[in-house]
Order: C-alpha cells, then sequence, then structure tokens
DNA sequence: TGTACATCAGTGAACGCGCGTTCACTGATGTAC
DNA sequence: TGTACATCAGTGAACGCGCGTTCACTGATGTAC
C-alpha cells in the first residue's frame, strides 16, 4: 500500500514557503552559520517555534533551501532541453540553463554558489544525465574519445563558471549571451567537438532560441 | 624613512606560527564559523588571550590563513615555471602546480577551497600573470584570439577544478599526473592550441619532469 | 447544516550554553649605562 | 659583564550576549455524527 502521505495543510505550506523564501533571500549574502534564525523568522514572519515544526534543525533548514534552488535550475535544464536529441546541444542545454538562471535570479545563484562549496557528487542525478549526454556524443562521433568522468568534471566546472559570473557579476542578458557563447566555444572545443558543430550551437541568434526556450 | 619594521620577536613568531598552523588543521574540515576559537588555542597550545595579541578578530585570522596557502601555491607557480618563456608551457605551469600542491597537501587545499568560495578578484597578481601568458599565446599565435577575461575565467575554472578533485579524493601521484594531463587536453585545446602542442605539453614524460620541478 | 471533539500548526517566553572578546596581571626579552 | 628598567608577549579568568532549541499553551482546521 502507498503510504497514506499527510499531504501538509494549506497554513502549513504557507509558513514553510515563507521560511524558505526568508531563507533564500539571506543565504544569498552569508553563509549558514552567520544567519540566526531569529532572522529568517523574523522575515518570515512567523514566531521562532514555528521554524522547528517545519525543519529538524538548522542544517536541515539550509539543505531544504539548496535542494530548492537546485530543482529549479534542474526545472530549467529539462524545459530547455525537452525534445531535443543532439548531446552536444544538451550539453550547451546545461550551460544554457545555468547561466538564463543566474541571470534572472542571481541571488539564488548565489546561495547554490556557497552551498557545501563543490557541486554535487559522483552521482547525482543530474550528473547521471550529463554523463549519458556525453557517452552519447562519443558514440555519434561527435567528440572525441576521452575518460567521462574527466569529461563531468570539466562540463560541470565550466557550466558553475558561467553561473557563478553571471550571478557575481550581474550580467544583463546580453553579457550573458555573450558569456555562454563564448564558453560554449572554450567548453565543446576543448572535448573535441567540430567547427561546424560549434559554429551551428554557439551561433548568437540560435542562442537567443534556445535562451528563450528555458524560461519557466 | 623606511618605518623601522618592527620585527617580531621569534616568540611572537612561534605562537604566531601554532596559532596558524592549528587554523589551517582545523579550517580543513569545516568552515570558520564553525571553529571555536577555544579549539585553535588548545590545538596551538597557547592561552586565548594570545589569539588576540595576533589578530583583531576571527575574520582576520581567517584571512590570514588563505594568504598562507595561497602563498604556498604562488611560490609552487614560480617555480615550476622559472625560466620558461613558452606562455602555454606556463599556463600549464598553473595547473601543475595546483595539482601537485593539492596531492602533496591535500589538506591545505581544502582550506583554500572553502575559503570565500570562488577564487581570487579580476585582478589579483595570481591572475595577472595568468592573464599576461594568454595575451602572449595570443600574440605568438599558439591560441586564439578570443576574450582575454574569459579565457582566464576558463583557465582558472580548470585550475580550481584539477585543485579540488585531487584534494577530495586523495589522487595518488600517478593519478593526479593522468587527471592534469586530460585536463590539460580539454583546456588547451579549448583554447585552441594546437595538437602538437598538446601532444608535446600533456605528455606524461614531460609532465612527470615538471611536477618534479614543482617541489619547494 | 450544526455541534463536539481531535488533531494539527502557530506562538513566544524561557533556558542555558557556547563562544568571541576584554583585561589586569605575570613572566620573558631586550636595552641602557 | 652586571644591574635596573621598559617593553613586549603570554595567561586565563571573567563577562555577557547571541542564538539554537524546548515546551506548555492557544487558536485554527478538519472530521464524525
Amino acid at each position: 500500500m502507498a503510504a497514506p502521505v499527510p499531504s501538509p495543510s494549506p497554513r502549513a505550506q504557507r509558513t514553510r514557503a515563507a521560511l524558505l523564501d526568508a531563507g533564500l533571500d539571506l543565504l544569498a549574502d552569508r553563509p549558514i552559520d552567520a544567519v540566526a534564525i531569529d532572522e529568517v523568522v523574523a522575515r518570515a514572519g512567523v514566531a521562532k517555534g514555528s521554524f522547528f515544526n517545519h525543519f529538524a534543525d538548522k542544517q536541515a533548514f539550509a539543505d531544504a533551501i539548496s535542494a530548492v534552488v537546485r530543482g529549479e535550475i534542474e526545472l530549467r535544464v529539462e524545459a530547455v532541453n525537452r525534445d531535443l536529441p543532439d548531446p552536444l546541444e544538451r550539453l550547451a542545454g546545461g550551460m544554457i540553463a545555468a547561466a538564463v538562471f543566474a541571470q534572472a535570479q542571481p541571488r539564488r545563484a548565489a546561495v547554490l554558489l556557497r552551498a557545501t562549496s563543490r557541486m554535487t557528487p559522483r552521482d547525482h542525478p543530474i550528473n547521471r544525465g550529463l554523463r549519458a549526454d556525453l557517452d552519447c556524443a562519443v558514440a555519434a562521433g561527435q567528440i572525441d574519445r576521452a575518460s567521462t568522468e574527466d569529461g563531468v568534471l570539466f562540463w560541470l566546472t565550466c557550466c558553475q563558471a558561467v553561473l557563478g559570473e553571471v550571478a557575481d557579476r550581474a550580467l544583463p542578458p546580453k553579457a550573458t549571451l555573450r558569456l555562454v557563447s563564448a564558453m560554449l566555444h572554450l567548453g565543446l572545443r576543448g572535448l573535441g567537438a567540430s567547427a561546424a558543430d560549434l559554429a551551428r550551437i554557439a551561433a548568437p541568434e540560435h542562442l537567443s532560441a534556445r535562451f528563450a526556450a528555458c524560461t519557466l
């Protein structure tokens, strides 16, 4: 039997959302240890005790907030890659999603950049997809046969650099597009993509369209 | 007149060094906010009051520690690049230094990775050198003409990925060399280096020699 | 639809301890003569 | 070289407040009949 999921009441949902919103804002500027629960509840407009109705402790709260932001990015990755089978385009989609998110929500991106420093462990779902796309691109002869592990590290790193750069410098849309185009060139060429693929995937007009497909 | 620098007494130097050592060890595992000054002084074997003889406050202490580690890496970069004029070799040298350091001192590398998350601001000396090498490589026709800014971001990011990977996974020397060779391929090719330059610079025997030149 | 009761979520006062910072004092190091 | 004095650095007890966590109570929401 499916456990009778005790879906939380609307009131509880509102309180939880208010706490998460407050936390998202506060964690954009400071690490979790420098944020007092008093601040969180004050900003959320709820009593201090309510905090512990929703989160076991401070760390659980921080984890929940990271999960929220990661989830938002993953949604964008799915959106921008929907129905695109070309593995190189899918790799590009990850970077595009990171960039669009950082541009639209620089403060939320900052939260993620601060969270546990380095991104996602080896076999996180987000990396599983990335690895699959890399393997697929190798199989299709679009990029060099090289260690997939190294490729994952390399590509994730490039995407993270874009996320950080756009969020830190609060780049406007135009500059964001420029940066993504440049980083796609650097990154995909590093993987061994052909000049033709590069020109196609990093072309500004093409990117523009993909950026648009990335909104929720 | 040069100010009569009041060079600290040997006793003071010893105390300061003990505090820094203790901090280096503790900050490898936890962020500064999660490290109590009591722990630092206990490990250093000095009285709590001494801490404030040497550091204005906790944050100044954390900054000093970051500076120590950054300095150690910079020394290795200088060592490995000494008398090497080829800009591509010098770019590789930065990555090699990061890798060797992370391999020899994974805990110190962890301190740096945790410190203020993203690396060094735009015009930090370490980046100035990197930018010069990039410009130089472009001028020599070894890599593509592209935005130097993007190149700095890209290369720094690759080096940081290597630092993190080697330190986090505590890679042994062999695996470290393998990773550096792979990341040099990915990174330098991304910048547009020729196949010949790549083969020369990332060759394992050549790298081995450079690794050896990187000790202090 | 109305009433009684059970459960769920919110409230804010209270607690207590951990930790950064201060300070008066002591001992060591260095300097002048 | 020896003595007196000044400065520098170390010491650890004391302080006090900030903050995470608890808890008894209240009000709201949902359910049974």
